[in-house]
DNA sequence: ATCGTTTCTGCAATCGATTACATGATAGCT
DNA sequence: AGCTATCATGTAATCGATTGCAGAAACGAT
């Protein structure tokens, strides 16, 4: 009928009160009267009134947003996390804007959107190497919207985060291998300078030194979480005079891409070489061989964080009752590992 | 050194000019002198100004966001798509917000946030669920944002759309498999009630009746395009007593399950059976046998949608050049295809 | 010098909802 | 009855940026 929108307006004189009437019964009911609310409520039926979002914002000085800084959204880990982060903050009536931080255009963006509560009422990052940024910026005089780290962080930054163990995931992974009598053990990495990366690395490192196998440097290949620097690595594997006999993979995309070009190669996974990934997504035990690895609670780690990023929106004076949260990971034995080969 | 942001007044006083000035300096520069728009600037940098997006939305009466309805975020087939949308709405200033349509409590709200312009500018729904739902509300005399379609489309919806050809992929596989001598020819498929499901299967139906090859209901196994409901489908083929020598999944997840199932039977992909896909997600290439699958150009159907949501937001009333876009797919063939085998 | 343009800038209204404060009504108490 | 406390509601200011309108300044033409 109406060839505009319904405002609070319309609602009042549908209902025959004031505005700031019609504000209260929908905001807080229990400032107005029995009878009166539910003449509001009638007229806002009637209507079809529906609250103006930028309005309420403006007055209320808040947005009704989280933002989401995500490496990479095509990447199937992220977007379980996200999934998580989106459950929660719908619950608590906030919407979740996804931000790529991949392109490189967006950088100062995401910096300043985080200088300026007016795009968010919080900030949940996904990407480590922001960690830095935000750091560096930290005015507190400043006003600034509450953050959360999740998945990748920064050892020397202490903002509230969720994260996995990623030493203990190693040190299972590598466990694991050695229980299996390898002792000859490779690594294909995540990208340089990325927390994952290092934190496995180095749990990786110190199982071993702690099972007295010996660390080869040349058997450390550099990769970056993709399907394919696994294949890349598995090149630079078969190009080796001598080969590890075990190979542990920092995500699960990369030991695909590796098994893949090794199979392709004519050695056979766990046959010839065993294999041990990280993430547990999906796909891995689907996967031919179905994939060892380490399992991330990839939904959890998003509503946790979700979760700690609205509590601290709603009192941010208040610091949280455990800032930081480390989410336990767990092996996934399958079939991708086996026994060392008695011939080797 | 402030305890608050800036706003444009502070501007204003620094610049010596009034926040009129200001404001047509940032957003419209030629309406403003060379000399005054320096001073403005310089004090936008000196203050360390931003616009408050909130006012801006409600003054200008738009949101600078657009919706992204996503049946499930957590699929990389979907979340491709997505990045695909946020690079051109980032490139054009608009922000994505991404709502999950899988929870339903969720449902009611997005209708709402669709026809209420409140919340975005425009929408693009990924979806065909929904379409029913828009399309009945549609009452015209309604002020209502844009929407496009994507992927997922009902045949009987005019909303403006980016899909692919669901029918000549099918054809595709098909025609693939007819040419390797296979003439027993399974099916595993999406959803019911699915639009991908429907034209794939029609397509597939078509296909094999023009090329002469027997169509069995009893080899048309039903799936939902998820990972375990291939695996389900892989137990129900090991209980055929005449099988298929060649099965046509409607989605590579599937295929995946459905080839690690037969797999863990008994079975060889592609020595006892020929397995087609559909998506060419990344791992398909690296899946062991590599899949072969028709390729949907996941990233370019999110641009596409992007750019055509973008175009209706700047002109409304101008209809499109093209308002129903149908991409072209394309057959990949790998290594889960073979010729049938002889024995058979 | 005068008038008409053109260009730039400021004033103040406006977007729609929220909320501090004021007011009026009602109830409760002495 | 008179006074206070409590509750419900209305009035109007407010959030911060944008923009229609009008005034001022500068310029050109006659």
């Amino acid at each position: 009928m109406e060839d505009r929108l319904p405002k609070i307006q319309d609602v009042a004189r549908e209902a025959g009160v004031s505005t700031a009437t019609v504000s209260r019964a929908l905001s807080h009911p229990a400032m107005v009267a029995e009878a009166t609310r539910e003449a509001v409520l009638k007229a806002v039926r009637k209507t079809g009134y529906r609250v103006h979002q930028a309005a309420r914002n403006l007055r209320r000085g808040r947005t009704g947003a989280i933002v989401a800084l995500v490496p990479n959204i095509g990447n199937p880990f992220f977007s379980q996390v996200l999934a998580g982060i989106e459950s929660v903050a719908a619950r608590h009536g906030y919407s979740v804007l996804v931000a790529d931080t991949s392109r490189p255009q967006n950088r100062r963006e995401q910096i300043s959107v985080y200088q300026h509560s007016d795009r968010a009422d919080g900030l949940i990052v996904l990407d480590g190497r922001l960690a830095l940024d935000f750091g560096r910026k930290g005015r507190t005089d400043e006003p600034r919207p509450p953050i959360v780290f999740a998945c990748e962080w920064n050892e020397d930054i202490t903002f509230p985060s969720v994260m996995i163990d990623n030493r203990v995931g190693a040190r299972k992974a590598i466990e694991h291998l050695y229980a299996l009598g390898h002792r000859n053990i490779g690594h294909v990495s995540g990208p340089q300078g990325n927390v994952h990366t290092q934190a496995r690395k180095e749990g990786m490192c110190d199982m071993m030194r702690e099972l007295g196998v010996r660390i080869r440097p040349q058997w450390f290949l550099n990769g970056d979480f993709t399907l394919q620097s696994g294949l890349d690595a598995s090149a630079q594997w078969l190009a080796m005079k001598e080969k590890p006999t075990a190979v542990f993979c920092s995500s699960d995309e990369m030991a695909f891409g590796f098994i893949s070009g090794l199979k392709a190669g004519g050695y056979d996974v766990p046959g010839d070489v065993s294999v041990v990934g990280f993430d547990d997504i999906d796909i891995s035990r689907c996967f031919i061989p179905a994939l060892t690895t380490i399992r991330q609670p990839r939904l959890e780690i998003g509503t946790i964080a979700a979760n700690m990023l609205i509590e601290l929106i709603a009192s941010p004076n208040e610091p949280l009752a455990e800032p930081q949260c480390s989410l336990p990971v767990d092996l996934i034995v399958r079939d991708s590992t086996a026994q060392i080969p008695p011939a080797a």
